[in-house]
DNA sequence: CGTTAACTTTGTCCATATGACAAACAAAGT
DNA sequence: ACTTTGTTTGTCATATGGACAAAGTTAACG
């Protein structure tokens, strides 16, 4: 059965529209509503008092004249509901609260003992407890829960595989609706980050762009045409598997010379072993690292160059293939932003073919650490919205 | 201004949505369409009577019965207009007549003895002047003309670079559309052969899909979500330049170790010279290099085995990233199958990560040297479409 | 400087048109 | 007598355009 298209859709689809322009221009008046969206003023006019009556949207004061009678300005009420999302890493759990319009409410972070998924799973749900403890009153109260982690998932939300926390098909997703009967959300960390970045992280939200979570491996979140692209069953953006070296390195995934074992944290810490630079099961190496370049340790900063050179080839491969707009990097290697953005930068501008470079941006994650969790948000609101223009 | 939705817009989409099911489902009722759409039988047999009013649709006589009255049978009438549609290549021109089926009417290929622009253009609108002629009367006429091209090609359809024509910043669809007063249609060949084997060449739509493009270059045309995806300025698929070897071989583009230094007909011809297996300057080294395997000659197998493992890491790391449904190997290199398809099947099973090779498959193109001119027809049909609905 | 009239902008209300839908009905079969 | 197909008719939801009221601004005039 496709779907039609009748009188029913029509006004589902103008409401969104007229929400979404006042969540993009707050405040805005009603006229401009009109003028923006193309839609008639009387259409805007009560689809506007239906959504003031649903507490979506307010009316603040009177706005600056034009030139006539002061018009009504409109607010987005971000406060309608709170979303909770968490960002599950191999060694913590970052939790957050955050209201409609993104801003973040509150946040906790949770050191892990294990990986061991019978010791993280009621350690999660007890976190999930404490958080919802701390949702204000509002009118919708907690419109879902969206959890970001480094797995491969399916379109259906079960857990494939999660090499770094050794995780193999396992339904978080049904486990966590049957115990909170919420909206639950599952998708792979790099694709939230990039959902995320995609949504809060720039002033002019790009149509295009491909975001690199660099950290113990390497996932690749790709927008494409302003939506997130999972591919046919979910698991696109294993772009961290792509070789880069003919016959090279070993890597899990059984393949040889993939791009994480050249250009990610954890083969910046085995290359600074061998070198002698830091010792075997020594604590924080990734940061000791950074240290020991801003005291000028030549062998250092040539390591870092090193892995920027390789982060800059795989971003290369994949500049050329998508034609992006922007390339975000984020994930834990966005603290060495200052030892290796100038090589990546120098190597896309020498290797990129010629047209990609003039609209074409590189930059560090702007969200910082809360990329994953702003994107894991803006997953159950936009979920959260599209149920209300449904009922 | 943003797209706002009215009873109008309802009707187009409605129409259209009637429409390609008819087309799809050809022969086929209104009472089916009714059901496979689910719009009410009052507005599927309006709109079917308007659209047999623009003789997009034709009443065949009546079908079996189901158990009542027959059903009246409806065709789409693909003989209401016809595309043009050219294939240009390096050294020819293959010319099409194209109805709106995706049948091929009439065909001619002309060599081209230079690949200079002032040559190749009047050659060019020659050609299309005695493909007119051969069109036949039907209520349409010609809907447009639609010329693939290998090279990269801008959104607004300016040829940007052909490095293997020599060409560069061409406006070859403005200086078309002064010539003929028709809707034009310029893009870049890999893409079209996408579009057109995803259109022509499956039971089953795919979803997603990769095409390959393997001549001299290569080039990659990207079905996702079911459109052709193209990037911010309509040069995606540059995946010929991916490195897949650091430091190696020297590009055109200027950069060392592009997959297509690896994997192209022009790599393989390259290395068999070096290799004394053909002369230089030999006419169809290719064929002679088919030929050769087909006596057995180890060395020239040993070559075809080369290539295809190349062959299959560039194709391994695109399946990495776009988790894609099919992957399609079209041009030239198709004449090779039987001496490359075992290998890069091999290497890609034992190489792209697991969860992929469940739902993927890799095949040549079915519709071997018409993959450009039957996707450049698609798009002039389905432009064409477009436009009959709004007026 | 104050007053007033003319014009503008904003937002609501109402009549109208459109097109989908449901149901009744006719036609043509099993 | 029942079923399937296709048309017709009346109803309903919703966007639209224009009229209108409310609340300003601007500029001319005394």
């Amino acid at each position: 059965m496709n779907r039609t298209w009748n009188q029913y859709v029509v006004k589902q689809e103008n409401k969104t529209l007229v929400l979404s322009t006042i969540i993009e221009q707050t405040p805005i008046s009603r006229a401009s509503v009109a003028q923006v969206t193309g839609l008639n003023k009387g259409t805007v006019s009560s689809l506007v008092s239906e959504l003031i009556d649903e507490e979506l949207v307010e009316e603040s004061g009177p706005g600056e004249s034009n030139g006539g009678r002061r018009p009504v300005m409109l607010l987005f009420n971000g406060k309608a509901g709170y979303s909770l999302a968490i960002d599950l890493g191999v060694d913590y759990l970052l939790g957050t609260i955050i209201d409609l319009d993104g801003n973040i409410f509150y946040e906790k972070k949770r050191q892990l003992q294990s990986t061991d998924f019978d010791v993280v799973f009621p350690f999660l749900t007890d976190f999930i407890k404490h958080l919802m403890a701390q949702v204000p009153k509002s009118r919708y109260g907690i419109i879902g829960i969206g959890v970001g982690v480094p797995a491969v998932i399916s379109n259906q939300g079960e857990i494939l595989l999660a090499p770094n926390l050794n995780w193999k098909k396992i339904k978080l997703k049904e486990q966590l609706e049957q115990q909170f009967n919420l909206p639950i959300y599952i998708e792979n960390e790099a694709n939230a980050g990039a959902y995320g970045e995609m949504r809060y992280g720039f002033e002019q939200t790009p149509k295009h762009m491909v975001y690199a979570s660099i950290g113990i491996g390497i996932g690749v979140g790709m927008i494409l045409d302003g939506q997130l692209y999972s591919g046919l069953n979910g698991f696109a953006g294993e772009a961290g598997h792509m070789t880069v070296v003919k016959d090279g390195r070993t890597c899990r995934c059984g393949n040889l010379g993939c791009w994480e074992r050249y250009a990610s944290e954890q083969a910046l810490i085995d290359e600074a072993i061998d070198r002698k630079l830091i010792e075997h099961n020594q604590e924080e190496p990734f940061h000791n690292l950074i240290e020991l370049a801003d005291q000028h340790n030549q062998a250092a900063i040539d390591l870092f160059k090193e892995i920027g050179t390789y982060i800059g080839i795989g971003l290369t491969n994949t500049i050329n293939i998508f034609n992006p707009e922007h390339v975000v990097i984020g994930n834990q290697l966005i603290d060495a932003e200052q030892w290796i953005a100038p090589t990546i930068e120098a190597y896309i501008n020498e290797h990129t073919i010629g047209f990609h470079q003039n609209d074409l941006k590189v930059s560090f994650a702007k969200l910082q650490a809360y990329s994953t969790v702003l994107g894991m948000a803006a997953f159950t609101i936009e979920g959260f919205l599209l149920k209300q223009r449904d009922a």
